[in-house]
RNA sequence: GGGGGAUUAGCUCAGUUGGCUAGAGCGCCUGGUUUGCAACCAGGAGGUCACCGGUUCGAAUCCGGUAUUCUCCA
């Protein structure tokens, strides 16, 4: 059975069931640092579970994109080691939100399983809770009576709470859970060791599917559980062992989903693919490498996240780097290869993920450039590596680690080259280098931050920015103090603010609060989850009653203007350059805008201003904004909304629109109310930023008019100063020619002067001991014709000694110059001789033998000097 | 956010502890040769050594700052 179908069979069995299909939330998730990516199924549905939100249809099913690789669970050097890790990988799930429990969830897990799957029964295992004296909890005899119904008491294994008990973190939603194993060896092994003693060990062939978790408890902060009123089910199989059990393979990576990969691998290198798992088959692993990373690839930079060197970017970063790293070192590629493989990737998931083939060009842009760049870093890292000198064959801590933090150059590479030299590498003093710089950004990051202070017990905030710039009746809810790099913020939580916290790309408004006649500034707003944190210049000195916030208006306005040509700006780029535009960042402030979106070539003069043209035409058109502040999804969606990275099911959403035909966005920002207020758009800058992306920077309202204005300014400035009122562009390039040509000129006659002056010198030369002699005091030259004029009669007298003293704004100078063979049959050094005339001059000086200079204090000793330079030659 | 690099001709890069008039390959121009692929020979143009400041007799080279960029860590 092809995995596609193994799909469709899930959703279509868990459909009679009467679920709801719904689609993966993003495998990115935008606007949580403390989970970059899903790492589980069950990630989008969290706040269902915590009851910060009601679910609509109470029985959901999905498959979930996920990608393990930071965090708590870090995967990435696993993957492509052993037939079961990866990064991005699928996770089917069946969701009850207070409505069925264990009961139908067992029996479901059951009848799929064996009667529509078709699974041999006397392969499978299940786990279930055993209980936990701590915890006061039995064992799960509920799970453990419906699985009776199905299976074998004996193939009923009991485990702990490692194994079989589920939180979502310290607190919170929890309960049992219960696990399905298939036993997939074959029939001489099955019979030699028994699957019971082999479950939860990490065999290979044996393996969890289906892990069903029955959230019942809540962990109080004091540790104590209490039950659920509402309970309910979140269960997770790991797609890709399904088909590895269902299309009787050993390996994740000898399913259709990973064969057409390996298939092209082998064509591509010429290298046979043989399935081994062994630690010397480095090609085979390789090739499951690549194959497994450029699907978590392609997902991502779907999903809105380009490689860059922080947050989630980087991430995708390294495990681009890693693949590249293999087939660098093990399938004899030093060409780009990744980018090849994202139309099979797109071609794989066109029916169930069509956001990879529908950016599939962008996609493989990206990652050929990030490939080249890599490969770049690679050749510089060799290059360096092979100028190494290594004491005793040992490449020293501090070397490799040069190499790999500054350079980029992996250090499993410089092993592997270390070792065909027959070098070694000091392990030791890399990982003491790599822990220091560790500690070094830890102590920088450190903060410390102090416990809320709650005066007001609340747990629902209000919004009301979007309405209103000031209220009266606020009243703080808590209040702390956080300590960073040694100087304290302080920070402040309303129950209702008109603060608008920064998010979507927009900053935070400022302002300030009014408590008691005393003024407290609000610096800045950020948002924590969803709370709305006010940092404010101090903490006021009466905390309870009512507050009065206030935004700055005049800063919010021109925010306004900003976000809302934002808007216009996205969508007159797609009417121009075509709807293969997308957003890939964005940034509001109140002094301007930046839009980054994918495309692939410099923007002309000409597109950029009709961009300019349609923007500034819709402003005059005075557009009134339509706000839909809470709508379903699926509504917008109808709506014809543009989508930014997907959202996920269930959340409610707010659609921006000016003129239904023209700009229609879903986003929590702040707008104008009507176009006409933003006044005035003006492109001022447009660039590449990444590989297929470009960026363009703008200016509204007055900020733009000032732009303007600067610009004539600068302008009339520059046709007063050509005098000519016309053309100042043709006057500036007449004049740069003029320049260019003045300045050859005078190289010329400069040329002539030094030739002028060389002729007479020539004639100053005296023979002494068979050495042509000048000694010479020459005004008002600067240093650099000197050394040439000196060089000049150096070549053109040969055998040569030239002294040359001068001075300028009473500093003297000397220089000596000595024909190159002197130097060698006489012995002669110019640096010697220049130190010592240097002291008449009361300075210092040296050079080489031939070559040398001295500067000093003492003008009047320029003689002296001269006169001495001689004695130099005649008692040599 | 913190650390470490880099920035030299149109492009890719050399330039040793500061010291000759800053080089190479490719590309470009001129002439020659040649009906053979990224051909050969001779000559030539092209550089504010990223920018600003400092140290020094002397700075591409050392020091400080700025900008851009690469890289590692968080």
């Amino acid at each position: 059975m092809k995995a596609k179908q193994i799909r469709q069979q899930f959703f279509d069995f868990f459909q009679s069931k009467e679920h709801k299909i719904v689609s993966s939330a993003p495998i990115v998730n935008h606007g949580d640092p403390s989970l970059l990516f899903i790492n589980a199924g069950m990630n989008p549905f969290k706040d269902f579970f915590l009851g910060n939100k009601v679910a609509k249809d109470s029985r959901i099913a999905d498959t979930q994109k996920c990608l393990r690789v930071s965090g708590k669970h870090n995967d990435l050097e696993e993957v492509g080691v052993d037939s079961y890790h990866h990064t991005m990988f699928e996770m089917l799930g069946n969701w009850s939100f207070g409505d069925y429990f264990k009961i139908e969830a067992i029996a479901w897990a059951w009848e799929l399983l064996t009667s529509v799957y078709g699974i041999d029964q006397d392969r499978l295992y299940v786990t279930i809770f055993e209980g936990d004296q701590a915890d006061g909890l039995a064992a799960d005899a509920e799970a453990v009576e419906e699985w009776s119904k199905w299976i074998g008491k004996a193939r009923i294994l009991p485990f702990g709470k490692k194994d079989n008990f589920w939180e979502m973190g310290d607190t919170g939603p929890c309960g049992p859970c219960s696990e399905i194993h298939i036993d997939l060896r074959s029939q001489e092994d099955r019979v030699a060791t028994p699957a019971k003693d082999l479950i939860n060990q990490d065999h290979p062939l044996v393996v969890e599917i289906w892990n069903l978790v029955f959230i019942q408890y809540d962990r109080k902060a004091n540790g104590s559980l209490s039950p659920l009123p509402a309970k309910h089910i979140d269960t997770g199989m790991g797609f890709e062992r399904l088909c590895m059990a269902l299309q009787g393979k050993q390996s994740n990576y000898d399913t259709d989903l990973f064969t057409p990969y390996l298939a092209f691998l082998e064509e591509h290198t010429g290298i046979t693919y043989s399935g081994s798992y062994d630690q010397d088959a480095k090609a085979d692993m390789a090739m499951r490498v690549v194959a497994d990373h450029v699907r978590a690839v392609c997902f991502t930079v779907a999903d809105g996240v380009l490689p860059s060197n922080t947050g989630a970017g980087y991430v995708i970063r390294r495990i681009l780097r890693r693949a590249v790293r293999y087939y660098y070192s093990f399938l004899n590629t030093k060409q780009p290869l990744l980018h090849l493989l994202v139309p099979l990737v797109a071609e794989s998931f066109r029916d169930i993920f069509p956001e990879i083939g529908q950016q599939e060009a962008f996609i493989s842009k990206v990652v050929l450039e990030e490939e080249k760049s890599f490969l770049h870093t690679l050749a510089a890292g060799l290059k360096r590596l092979d100028q190494l000198n290594p004491t005793n064959n040992v490449i020293d801590g501090a070397q490799a680690f040069e190499l790999y933090d500054t350079f980029g150059f992996p250090i499993d590479l410089t092993r592997l080259i270390a070792q065909e030299k027959g070098w070694q590498i000091d392990q030791q003093g890399f990982e003491q280098a790599l822990s220091q710089q560790r500690n070094r950004s830890k102590a920088d990051a450190q903060k410390e931050v102090g416990d809320w202070v709650e005066i007001t017990p609340k747990t629902e905030f209000d919004f009301v920015g979007y309405d209103q710039l000031m209220i009266q009746d606020a009243h703080i809810v808590k209040y702390r103090t956080i300590r960073i790099k040694n100087k304290d913020q302080y920070q402040l939580v309303l129950d209702r603010s008109p603060f608008y916290a920064e998010g979507g790309g927009q900053i935070g408004d400022t302002g300030n609060i009014l408590i008691d006649d005393e003024v407290i500034e609000v610096l800045d707003t950020v948002k924590e989850n969803d709370l709305f944190i006010h940092i404010v210049d101090k903490l006021p000195k009466q905390v309870e009653g009512k507050v009065r916030a206030q935004v700055a208006a005049d800063r919010r306005a021109a925010i306004e203007n900003n976000h809302s040509a934002t808007h216009l700006l996205h969508a007159a780029l797609r009417s121009v350059l075509g709807s293969h535009v997308s957003q890939k960042g964005s940034l509001v402030s109140d002094k301007h805008l930046r839009f980054d979106f994918s495309h692939f070539q410099k923007l002309t003069p000409q597109e950029l201003s009709n961009i300019e043209q349609i923007v500034n035409k819709k402003i005059r058109a005075n557009i009134d904004m339509q706000e839909a502040r809470s709508i379903p999804l699926v509504e917008a969606e109808q709506a014809g909304a543009m989508m930014l990275f997907g959202e996920k099911y269930g959340e409610k959403v707010r659609m921006i629109t000016f003129d239904p035909d023209f700009s229609r966005e879903l986003c929590g920002g702040c707008h104008v109310a009507a176009t006409g207020n933003i006044g005035f758009f003006k492109v001022v800058g447009e660039s590449a930023i990444a590989a297929g992306v470009r960026r363009i920077e703008a200016l509204t309202g007055q900020a733009a008019e000032q732009y303007i204005s600067d610009q004539l300014a600068e302008l009339s400035s520059i046709k007063k100063l050509l005098k000519s009122p016309t053309s100042p562009a043709a006057q500036v390039s007449s004049l740069q020619q003029e320049c260019k040509q003045l300045q050859k000129a005078l190289e010329k006659s400069q040329q002539e002067q030094v030739g002028g002056m060389k002729d007479g010198l020539k004639q100053k030369f005296e023979e002494v001991d068979g050495i042509n002699v000048l000694i010479s005091k020459i005004e008002g030259a600067d240093s650099k014709a000197l050394k040439q004029l000196g060089y000049q009669l150096e070549k053109e007298v040969g055998n040569a000694f030239i002294v040359f003293g001068s001075q300028s704004s009473g500093k003297a100078q000397l220089m000596v110059i000595i024909s190159e063979a002197l130097t060698k049959s006489r012995q002669l050094h110019a640096g010697n001789i220049v130190k010592s005339l240097a002291k008449e001059i009361k300075g210092g000086g040296g050079g080489q033998p031939f070559f040398a200079t001295a500067g000093g204090k003492d003008a009047t000793g320029l003689d002296r000097a001269l006169a001495q330079a001689k004695d130099h030659l005649t008692s040599m």
